[in-house]
Formats: structure tokens, C-alpha cells, sequence
DNA sequence: CGGCTACTAAGC
DNA sequence: GCTTAGTAGCCG
């Protein structure tokens, strides 16, 4: 007995969405669009009753047919991320990813992949690596690549354009960066993790006291440079307890960050960022009363300088290709002062190894063959 | 981790 | 001749 009513109420809630227009047009033929637009209109309760289906001209239903204006806004699935893009901007409104201990390990490589326009997105509408190409902004990932270790298909996704918004060079490898690994960091504390990320074009006022919309374009296709970006993290400590969940929101200038500046200080309540942005983030969510602050919950404290840089070390040294290479690396941490901790000295170590056994074998083989 | 540029080889 | 793909090397 429960079972059919929880069927029932399942099927509701499925055609309440469908009538809603939530499948019309990605899937669906014309007809089926019609039938559903017919009935959304019907499940509308008509205050008037006949009277106003006389007022209606019949006209109106001819614009229905014809199709009203389309946005592209409609919210598009890869492997890990879910975005909804801006055609006008030619950048992504908003970017949704889950975040977990697993997603962030494995062999996926970002070397292997290159940024392109999303083939699911209308040539119209799309940016292209042209527009990006030395108009002094980087591209800048809303999901990260590193965020998607567990698979080279969502790491590759990842580099599609739609993800993609021009960045400060400084800011997206520097605070942007240390905000990235922050939330990767919050899932050895956090069971499961979902962030919304994207760009802003914030209001600024200007010498004459009148606040305007200004933003930069690049390229051929115009791409929208944000003023801001944002991000909103929404935690949850364990799957089986029924602790509240943990939100925050942050807004981040989309210019150089220096190590003297905290994540707090760019914390806003997640209502003032719904009011910027236009967006209602996790909608079924009692955000007010039903969440904890992440900043009370947790650190909201990115990584320093030091460790920063030593883990940037990390990461050179484990990609050195030749012995030079690993010792420039090596004595440019020490000219900043910074000694290798036990971790990347072992590194250095294994990779002095493999590439001085290297060496060896091509010797041999030169020898052989002069 | 986050990026860019230069070079080579392959292909139309 | 021009674009594409892969690689090596660079920087913060």
C-alpha cells in the first residue's frame, strides 16, 4: 500500500516537471512541446473561467508554436559538472560540480587535455581559444581540472570553453589556486561536497557617484571578462548523520590576491550573492536556518606561502624532464629561502634517480649505435 | 596545482 | 601554404 502511494507521488512529481517544460526540447518533438505547453497552461488555475478563454486571440497560440525566445540557459550534464551558460557572454552563468575523497584521486593528467569549444554548444554562441590568445587573460576553470582525477573523460570536459571564464593570470594560479585546494582539503573533513562556481559583472560607482556595469570583451566573440567571481560550497559531514549541512559563499575579485589576504574577508551571505548574481543556489535548501556557517564549522584558512610553495616545488619536480631542469628548480626554493621538507626531498630524490638512470640508458645506446 | 609559448611532425 | 596534434620547456 505505501509503495503505490510512494509511486504515485513520484509520478506526480514527474509530471509536474514535465508540464513544467523541464524535459520540452531537449528530448521531446514539437508536437509533445505543444501538448506540454496545452497543459502547463491548463494546470494554471484561470480565475475567470470562460470569459477569459474568449479574451485570449487565437494568435497567441500561434506564438506558441512559432516558439519564444530561447536563452540556452537550460542546465547541460557532463561527466562531473553541470553548468548553465550565458550565450550573450559567452561564459558560463554558473558550474556545479560534487567534490569527495575518490573524485580527487587518480592518473588523469591535465597535460593531456586542451581547452576547445564545447561541441554541445551552438558555433553562434561559443568562445574559442583565439578570443582567449593574448588578450591578457588566462582561461580560468569554474569546475577544476583537479577536481577530476578519478577520470580523464570529466578532466577532459572540463577543458570545454563553457567551463572556461578569462581570468587574471595572478589570480586564477595564485588565491584562486589556494581556494581550489581548499575545498579539495574539506573532503578529508566533509563526506560529500557540492560547489557552484562562476564569473560576475559587478556594478562600480563611478567619479560622478552613478553606479554602471563595465566589463571588458575579448576576442572576436566578445568574451565577458567578470569583474568577480564566485563560489559557494555546500558541505555535508556524513552520509548516514543528520547534522545540519555547512554553506558558505565567497565573492573574489578576479585580480591579483596576495598572501596578506584571508578567504574570510571575502565571505558574503549567500543572499547578497543571490541578489548579485540572480541566482537561487541550492533552492531546496533552508539556507538560513537548515545550514551552518562554513567559516565557524571549519578553517576557511587556504594554504600559506610557505607550504604553497613547496607543494608548487612538489609538483615541478615530479614533471622535470632533465637533471637541469630539477636542480633549477631545487636551488630556486632554496634562493627564496625555503627548505625542502622530508616530503619533497624524497621526491627530488626519486626523480634524480629515474632521470639520471635515464641519462645512462641513452648513453649506452649512443655508444652502441656511433 | 594553476597557466602560457615554442617547436616539430603530420596532414590537407 | 596553412591548420592540427603532440611534446618540451617555462613561470607563479
Amino acid at each position: 500500500k505505501r509503495e503505490k502511494a510512494m509511486a504515485g507521488r513520484l509520478r506526480a512529481a514527474f509530471q509536474a516537471r514535465f508540464v513544467g517544460g523541464f524535459v520540452c526540447g531537449a528530448a521531446l518533438g514539437t508536437a509533445s512541446c505543444l501538448a506540454a505547453l496545452q497543459l502547463s497552461r491548463k494546470a494554471n488555475p484561470e480565475p475567470e473561467g470562460k470569459e477569459r478563454e474568449q479574451e485570449k486571440p487565437a494568435y497567441s497560440s500561434i506564438l506558441e508554436q512559432y516558439g519564444f525566445p530561447d536563452s540556452g540557459a537550460e542546465v547541460r550534464y557532463y561527466s562531473n559538472h553541470m553548468l548553465s551558460y550565458d550565450q550573450a557572454k559567452r561564459v558560463p552563468r554558473w558550474v556545479m560540480e560534487h567534490l569527495s575523497k575518490d573524485k580527487i584521486l587518480g592518473a588523469a593528467n591535465r597535460k593531456h587535455c586542451k581547452f576547445k569549444p564545447d561541441p554541445s554548444i551552438p558555433v553562434l554562441f561559443t568562445a574559442t581559444n583565439r578570443d582567449y590568445l593574448g588578450s591578457g587573460w588566462s582561461r580560468g576553470h569554474m569546475s577544476p581540472a583537479g577536481d577530476n582525477k578519478f577520470s580523464m573523460q570529466a578532466m577532459a570536459e572540463t577543458f570545454y570553453l563553457s567551463n572556461i571564464v578569462p581570468q587574471n593570470y595572478e589570480n586564477n594560479a595564485g588565491f584562486w589556486n589556494r581556494l581550489e585546494m581548499y575545498c579539495r582539503e574539506l573532503t578529508t573533513r566533509f563526506e560529500d561536497i557540492w560547489v557552484a562556481t562562476g564569473p560576475l559583472t559587478l556594478p562600480r560607482e563611478g567619479t560622478d557617484g552613478k553606479k554602471r556595469v563595465s566589463y571588458q570583451v575579448i576576442g572576436n566573440d566578445d568574451v565577458a571578462v567578470p569583474t568577480h567571481l564566485y563560489k559557494v560550497i555546500l558541505a555535508k559531514k556524513s552520509r548516514t548523520s543528520s547534522e545540519p549541512l555547512t554553506l558558505g559563499a565567497f565573492v573574489v575579485p578576479n585580480e591579483p590576491i596576495g598572501f596578506d589576504h584571508q578567504l574570510p574577508e571575502f565571505q558574503v551571505k549567500i543572499q547578497d550573492l543571490e541578489k548579485m548574481s540572480g541566482l537561487v543556489f541550492f533552492p531546496r535548501v533552508d539556507k538560513v536556518d537548515q545550514c551552518q556557517n562554513l567559516c565557524e564549522i571549519d578553517t576557511c584558512k587556504l594554504i600559506g606561502y610557505e607550504a604553497f610553495t613547496l607543494y608548487i616545488s612538489g609538483r615541478k619536480v615530479q614533471s622535470a624532464k632533465t637533471l637541469n631542469r630539477l636542480e633549477k628548480v631545487m636551488s630556486e626554493l632554496k634562493e627564496l629561502g625555503i627548505e625542502p621538507d622530508e616530503y619533497l626531498f624524497q621526491l627530488y630524490q626519486e626523480k634524480k634517480q629515474e632521470l639520471a638512470s635515464k641519462t645512462e640508458e641513452s648513453n649506452a645506446r649512443n655508444a652502441k649505435s656511433g
